[in-house]
DNA sequence: GACGCAAACTGGAATGGTTCCGAAATGAGA
DNA sequence: TCTCATTTCGGAACCATTCCAGTTTGCGTC
């Protein structure tokens, strides 16, 4: 079970240390009601504010840069689109429309080539994103 | 064959009708000899205005778009980072330093775990990013 | 329940990479 | 050489994100 849900990261945030405030809780709600549209930081703001308490858009980019930073969630990084964020921590694919922007999470048989899935997904692939992020042996050699 | 080099980019300008200017070379020429250190639009605005003629950076910009619009390169996307680009268009796994920047090109021996290379590689990975650009089912079906 | 403090929040200003725009220059086919 | 669509220019505009200094608040402790 790796797909976010709120109790689930209430207790992630207690074991952190991190306080459990209504801003969070609100984001949190924002998070796991829109896990399937990959909300970006406008749209978790405005649904955060929705839910009644006060919440300014500084703290919504506080807030979700903190949760993924500790692994939460995961931020997808884009060129002229916001960052989205994703509640599924567990290994797949996004297909993402260059047009409409939609991402649409695809799990991976471990035998099949990703490339037929998503053909197979009725979904045209013109290109492929493989990273690894973490840190090089330089870096983990140099203290800080 | 897929790692740039000039002439074979220059062909491919003239196959798609796009004009040979002395801005387009020096911009190729700061591809290709840069092409291990997947570098950003400042740095190719940098080394194209050194080969002499002038270039702005509009133009790099416009140029490096149209040249990974067109398929030539590929435009890797960050957050916080510039884009950078690379010249390697076969499928292969970028190895990120979050602390530095660097970017280390690793292809995938079809029967090895990527994760399991990237260990040996020396390098720790925090962060796994699988993602397919393109266009979904509801787009393809829509006109324009 | 009250206290104290580090952590969290605020909102407005600053940042910085990227795009946009109207005008001027230019490559390349006729 | 002529012509015109393409390309370039530079400066302004854009916008997601971060920063900052001051204020508020969660929560462990008494």
């Amino acid at each position: 079970m790796r797909k976010i849900n709120k109790e689930n990261l209430i207790n992630q945030l207690k074991e952190k240390g991190l306080k459990i405030t209504p801003q969070r809780v609100a984001i949190i709600d924002a998070l796991v009601e829109n896990r399937h549209a990959h909300p970006g930081a406008t749209l978790i703001y405005n649904e955060a504010r929705k839910k009644a308490s006060r919440v300014s858009l500084s703290t919504v980019y506080a807030t979700l840069k903190e949760f993924s930073e500790s692994g939460l969630i995961k931020q997808l990084e884009f060129d002229r689109m916001e960052n989205r964020y994703d509640g599924d921590l567990s290994e797949h694919i996004n297909l993402i429309c260059k047009r409409c922007g939609t991402i649409i999470d695809y799990h991976i048989p471990a035998t099949l080539e990703p490339k037929d899935i998503a053909r197979k997904a009725g979904f045209v692939v013109t290109d492929t994103r493989m990273e690894f992020h973490g840190y090089c042996r330089d870096c983990l050699k140099r203290p800080d």
